[in-house]
DNA sequence: TGCTGGTTTTGAATCGATCCAATCATGTGG
DNA sequence: CCACATGATTGGATCGATTCAAAACCAGCA
């Protein structure tokens, strides 16, 4: 009942199995980081107090700040952290940036928070070497606190252009689509559609060149702009390819859906700017008994592995999400300060989606 | 050129923005940690300090050490850390264990190494308040390295069963597997066959009952003693019953089914051990020409989201993975010492790929 | 002026390790 | 028997913050 010996057990330091084993912290230290400068039978012994006293091996807290480095990446979104695990875009780049930590020995830690003061305080507070950041809406204030922590950090997705000092990775949205359209413009298509991903935090409905063009999401006024230099190039109307501004989800998709095919004049070809519109899109004209490729031909963008075993599998531009996954494990892990955006290539990869035009 | 004022810039520290806004650094800590108590003026002061010299907030790294708790919990396994991404039960569970930790404000921090001493050594320097270990294949030494740091812990799938000191949260296997053999007795099914998991680190082939007895996972053991007991409650001569070790991919499960199916007398009923097992073995029948459920029943177990939406949709065993996760973020959070095993309930879900023996 | 009560500010102690220059011990060659 | 190299051990300094008891300050009042 000593006031000291009493009361709840306070768990066990190095210093305290240093002392003893008769030793001092220095030595017991280095027992565990460096055993072999240790003289054996000094070893054994702080082994057995260490054994004894049931000590969990030297805190990584501890250690932690006087090595500086916590040699883990933190890998941010605005979303909720099931983001990751759910959104298909979001995995195939997560098990690109995981492979790239595996390769390193680099550990991931997921930070992530849906409401604002919460998100705030978890950027703040992770313990990590640098940020990758997923920005897909509402990116550009994540991208804010992230910078506010002075460390190394990459965007995934150049998604607020406004801003050249933030370093990103990103795909040619313009050239992408531009790809997507001109396949489809080959096969003879010339009555079009958009089914557009955000534009702002809004929400979803019908929308026109001039609003995307306002946009607050690159990708998305990008990859319109992609599409519509193509078709204009070959002298089709762009003022009156209906444009559908989505939340990438199945209910604004249809909705689209079926606000396009109320027209007189309905499409023969679909521009989707990603691959999840076009699935949900798919499934959409599947239950309105439209043929794809016979009816209707559409392209999706980002090329998720789902693409390749949909019903039909999906025609698309691919990113190179592995690569783009590898490039900004790098650019945190060796930051040398000189890193700043840059732009990748996409691929068309033409699937059964897509066909000749039926007219 | 002066010694200590040239050189590589140091980060700025708290107590650097202390002396330059003239107060100490304790008066500093409160500007940042509790605003509320500090004199405007010199908040003021202090947070202009900051600014102008770079300073990124306080490093958590320092108030980690001093605060005691990380406030992230690990998830640790034995695969590559990409598997938290790909594999379909990882990805559900790891999907509800994120809703738990969203809701509590907690971060996640993956942990892993295909390789042994990056392993260790991973386990031994992760910053968490605690681990959940993913006991899939060589549970036993994760589990042992986990508790070496005297953290909570949990594992999932209650692995190892021959140490009950080892807090787990599973599901009853063996009534699991009971009801998806009833589900196919009662559908007047006696010709049956069994795609195992693992029941080592061996690799795969053709197995026998009293090699799965012997089985290191209890899981697997457990699984074919339910089903089993349940052909044996129906007069089916178990020891007839073709019993073929998958290690959960495709090939393996394809190969076990040209054993099987090479065989004179050929199964109405497969009972698979995982759906992932199930789904390829989907695959494999349709290009083998055997309708399902016409010609022959399969029934999973885990019941994870691909098999709702296969063709045909998977009759399975579904674990309540959600209730799974929740629980296992809860034993670390509010870890009191208490808690032991839990064994959670399954449910039989009837869907299309099991129908009445053709004979 | 001295005292009281309240709000601010200070600065030493603490968290749990690692690092490193200095000290101590031991052995070898001259 | 001393000088010196080699190897093991020590203990103080450090990493970057937070905490809290004590001191300082200030206003109001007798």
């Amino acid at each position: 009942m000593a006031p000291l010996s009493s009361g709840k057990t306070r768990p066990v330091r190095l210093a305290d199995i240093a002392k003893a084993a008769g030793v001092s912290h220095g030595t017991a230290s280095n027992v565990f980081a460096r055993p072999e400068i240790v003289r054996e039978e000094v070893r054994e012994r702080v082994k057995a107090a260490a054994e004894a006293m049931g000590y969990g091996g030297p805190d990584p807290k501890g250690r932690l700040l006087r090595a500086g480095k916590v040699n883990a990446i933190g890998v941010a979104t605005a979303e909720p952290l099931s983001y990751f695990f759910n959104d298909p875009f979001a995995r195939v780049m997560m098990a690109s940036i995981s492979q790239a930590c595996d390769a390193t020995g680099a550990g991931i830690s997921l930070v992530s928070a849906a409401n604002n003061e919460q998100l705030a305080w978890n950027i703040q507070s992770a313990l990590v070497d640098g940020f990758i950041v997923f920005c897909i809406e509402g990116g550009s204030r994540l991208v804010e606190l992230a910078r506010e922590r002075k460390l190394p950090f990459v965007a995934l997705d150049l998604d607020s252009d406004d801003d050249d000092a933030v370093a990103a990775i990103g795909v040619d949205n313009i050239a992408g689509a531009g790809l997507a359209a001109r396949h489809l413009t080959e096969l003879g298509h010339r009555r079009f559609a958009v089914l557009a991903l955000p534009c702002a935090d809004a929400g979803f409905g019908p929308t026109t060149q001039a609003q995307v063009e306002k946009a607050l999401y690159s990708g998305t006024r990008d990859r319109l702009r992609g599409y519509f230099a193509e078709l204009s190039r070959v002298d089709i109307d762009v003022s009156k390819v209906p444009i559908y501004e989505t939340v990438n989800d199945e209910e604004s998709v249809w909705a689209g859906l079926d606000h396009i095919f109320a027209g007189a004049e309905t499409p023969t070809a679909i521009l989707a700017m990603s691959d999840r519109i076009a699935l949900h899109a798919l499934d959409w004209l599947r239950q309105h008994d439209i043929t794809v490729p016979g009816d209707v031909s559409i392209v999706g963008f980002d090329g998720v592995p789902e693409g390749a075993v949909s019903k039909p599998p999906l025609t698309t531009i691919v990113q190179p999400i592995a690569e783009m996954g590898r490039l900004a494990v790098k650019a945190i892990l060796e930051n040398d300060g000189t890193f700043s955006r840059q732009s990748l290539p996409v691929d068309l990869v033409v699937r059964a989606s897509s066909g000749p035009s039926p007219a």
